[in-house]
DNA sequence: GACCTGCTGCGGTTTG
């Protein structure tokens, strides 16, 4: 037998294994185990020795769902309760992973006879009812599905989680920050206050940039006590390279790089499982056109897929079938579709089309590859700059999306990301916890909701000013999403009523309206209805060229079949990415230092070089303000996007014309405008600068539309701008001799 | 200057 040895620093007398209940302890070896791999055994001490929350932090696939179930599943034979209700509760972000992760519980579960109940939107009503009944096991369930619970049987909520021992969240990293985490957040609040006991929390995730904020995040009220287990160290080989390429601006000229960029991948790829992120889905369906034509062209079997959030279901799981079964080689040319979640398996390569937009997605990204004991972790970049001539452009000239890739890549290797960002209000998500906590209970008190919502959830930075404007505006006729009745209880206005009625109010994210593709009574996937198609138009769309036959407007759907020729579809822009403050700091000590990181080829070199020459002639390094040409003046920010912004809105709103580059800012003015450096110069002493004079667009969110102007502002301030910078930022683009005159 | 994620109850029809 094994030597199951006590594997805990602190010499625990007991080893992990003995503390697992009897038929856990049957399981493990049953699957062959030769010992539990060290996050399992930290994690089965902590959860058996203490209430603590936790993070368990490890890679994927390192077993982090082991970790906390089999303690967990222990502690529930071991020691049971009587009354009913669920035992465990799973929060996952995707459907995919609940099904995922269901199977391998039941797997656990099967010889103790605990209940494994997945709960989405596509499964059937009668199993959830069934599980309403009889509460018990696992119940494994979206942030969404949960919200409904919530609304639609409010009044149950104490029953059914009255004896749940530890909710278990999994992805921590991909919902700490979103509307979609602040949510989850709420509504984990909203169900301890129903049961009226704190419940233990177990998040799972990949490495996270900082534990102390993902703590904060996890147990808002107590982090210090939030215990970490982390994996050291283990990290796989990694081989880089990065790949530069030059196009002129003639459609030919590009189309001959995309098949050069084709071509590389073609006769590295192929033959091998991999992913090729490409950034946007009109770049997917591209590349998945241009490699699947090479495989026809040479006669050989298809193995290039597309992949993206607009693709069919039942296209997607293809080719996620594909790529985990390992039997055929597969490379999906994918956008963040193959980012996180379900197991894919390993894959040989992974390969990045343009610069990222956040090390902690490339890192995300990266991790898909170099998995199996021994294997290296393979990344090629693929960069594409501007041939230069007279006309270039600021941008093009300092070769930006080189200089953050290899940015980005340098932090990788520094083992840094992005933190969260905790400051922002989250109006639009508040929004949605006020009429859904109102549905919950069929009306509330306004002090009843700001204490929830407010003090112990997550909201913790609204003040009750900006709470009771929140609610004035949504009780106003004519919004009409709350009333308010004579004993001061606020129920739902009529508007409110039918927003929370229907289906779609659950999400807290916003979705566009969207096409439907059909061949031969078969749905390709969906396309924006902002793309204009008539009958006979050409289309490129999952990877194959396709011709419009009828448009039908009412129904939102396109009958499509087959052609030889197509050009992709234009999908919605959707937000700007915000580049962290630290990543354009690494692209500002590229351009003044003189390394030469070993992975990048011939082309990159040479175009590095470049970049830095022109940064050196125009003598930004000493100085951040330097006149172009024609009224131009070209200006070093040295900021993320969220200072860059703030600035960029400033100078705005005293009539500039501005362009916005990862760290710099060019700035057009006339003579009707001050001099800049006198702008400057105000902002720098402090004086207030009415951003949103030019009357900005604010609304983003789901919600957004029933605030006022003065509560977008709010809400923008929050999270996209940074007024403290102003002063700070421009400060140092003057420099202090400037101040004095 | 980009991507991703999610969804109830009820009425109708079919089947055992």
């Amino acid at each position: 037998m094994t030597n199951w040895s006590a594997s805990n620093s602190e010499g625990a007398m007991v080893s992990a294994f003995e503390k697992l209940a009897r038929p856990i302890q049957k399981w493990v070896r049953s699957k062959g185990w030769r010992e539990l791999r060290q996050v399992q055994a930290d994690a089965v001490h902590a959860i058996s020795d203490s209430e603590a929350d936790i993070i368990v932090s490890a890679s994927t696939a390192g077993g982090k769902t082991e970790a906390a179930f089999l303690p967990l599943i222990s502690k529930v034979i071991d020691e049971p309760w009587d009354g009913g209700g669920f035992d465990i509760l799973y929060l996952g972000p995707l459907k995919a992973l609940i099904t995922d992760q269901a199977m391998r519980l039941e797997d656990i579960c099967r010889e103790v006879e605990l209940p494994v109940i997945p709960w989405h939107g596509d499964i059937s009503s009668s199993i959830k009812s069934k599980a309403v009944k009889a509460p018990r096991g696992i119940l494994l369930i979206t942030p969404e599905s949960l919200e409904a619970l919530f609304i639609r049987r409010g009044m149950q909520i104490p029953r059914l989680f009255k004896n749940t021992r530890a909710v278990v969240i999994d992805e921590l990293h991909s919902v700490l920050d979103s509307e979609r985490g602040v949510q989850m957040r709420s509504l984990l609040t909203r169900l301890e206050i129903s049961v009226g006991r704190q419940i233990r929390r177990i998040g799972l995730s990949a490495t996270l940039g900082n534990m102390k904020l993902a703590s904060t995040y996890l147990r808002p009220g107590n982090p210090e006590q939030v215990k970490l287990i982390e994996t050291e160290g283990g990290e796989a080989e990694l081989l880089l390279q990065l790949r530069g390429y030059k196009t002129g601006e003639k459609d030919s000229e590009r189309q001959a790089v995309t098949e050069e960029i084709a071509a590389h991948l073609f006769k590295h790829l192929r033959g091998s499982d991999n992913l090729v992120f490409a950034g946007a889905r009109q770049s997917v369906e591209i590349y998945a056109d241009r490699l699947r034509q090479r495989c026809e062209n040479e006669r050989l079997p298809q193995e290039f897929y597309a992949h993206h959030a607009s693709l069919s279901r039942e296209h997607r799981d293809f080719v996620e079938k594909r790529l985990k079964d390992g039997q055929l080689p597969t490379t999906a040319v994918c956008t963040s579709t193959l980012e996180l979640g379900i197991d894919i398996g390993d894959v040989a390569c992974v390969a990045q089309i343009g610069a990222p937009f956040s090390v902690a997605s490339l890192r995300q990204r990266l991790g898909r590859s170099g998995r199996r004991e021994g294997q290296p972790a393979i990344l090629r970049q693929y960069i594409v700059e501007a041939q230069l001539d007279s006309r270039s452009g600021f941008a093009d000239k300092l070769r930006l999306g080189l200089v953050r890739a290899i940015a980005m890549i340098e932090l990788l290797l520094e083992g840094w990301c992005e933190p969260p960002n905790k400051a922002a209000l989250h109006l639009s998500t508040l929004v949605h916890q006020i009429l859904s906590l109102i549905a919950e209970r069929g009306g509330a008190k306004a002090n009843r909701l700001y204490r929830v919502l407010c003090q112990e959830g997550p909201f913790r930075l609204v003040s009750v000013e900006i709470f009771q404007d929140v609610l004035r505006a949504l009780g106003d006729p004519e919004t009409g999403l709350i009333e308010q009745a004579g004993d001061g209880l606020l129920l739902l206005g009529p508007t409110g009523e039918r927003l929370v009625e229907h289906y779609g109010f659950y999400a807290v994210f916003e979705t566009p309206e969207e096409f439907r593709l059909i061949h031969a009574g078969r749905e390709l996937g969906t396309l924006p209805v902002d793309n204009i198609l008539a009958p006979g138009m050409l289309l490129i769309f999952s990877g194959r060229r396709w011709v419009v036959e009828e448009v039908h407007d009412l129904e939102k759907v396109i009958l499509v079949v087959p052609a030889s020729a197509g050009t992709p579809p234009a999908f919605s822009g959707g937000d700007p990415g915000l580049i962290h403050d630290v990543v354009i700091k690494k692209m500002f000590d590229l351009l003044e230092g003189s390394y030469e990181p070993t992975y990048l080829d011939q082309t990159s070199r040479s175009m590095l070089a470049e970049a830095r020459n022109h940064f050196e002639r125009l003598g930004m390094a000493t100085t951040p303000v330097v006149y172009e040409q024609d009224g131009t003046y070209a200006v070093a920010t040295r900021c993320g996007t969220v200072k860059n912004a703030t600035l960029a809105l400033a100078l705005g709103a005293y009539g500039y014309r501005v362009t916005r580059y990862d760290g710099f800012l060019t700035v057009e003015s006339s003579d009707s405008q001050p001099p800049l450096l006198e702008t400057l110069n105000e902002f720098a002493s402090g004086k207030p600068v009415d951003l949103f004079r030019r009357s900005p667009n604010l609304v983003f969110d789901k919600f957004h539309r029933f605030l006022t102007p003065e509560l977008l502002r709010h809400d923008a301030r929050s999270k996209r701008l940074d007024t403290n910078s102003l002063e700070e930022t421009t400060l140092r683009l003057i420099g202090n001799s400037f101040v004095q005159t």
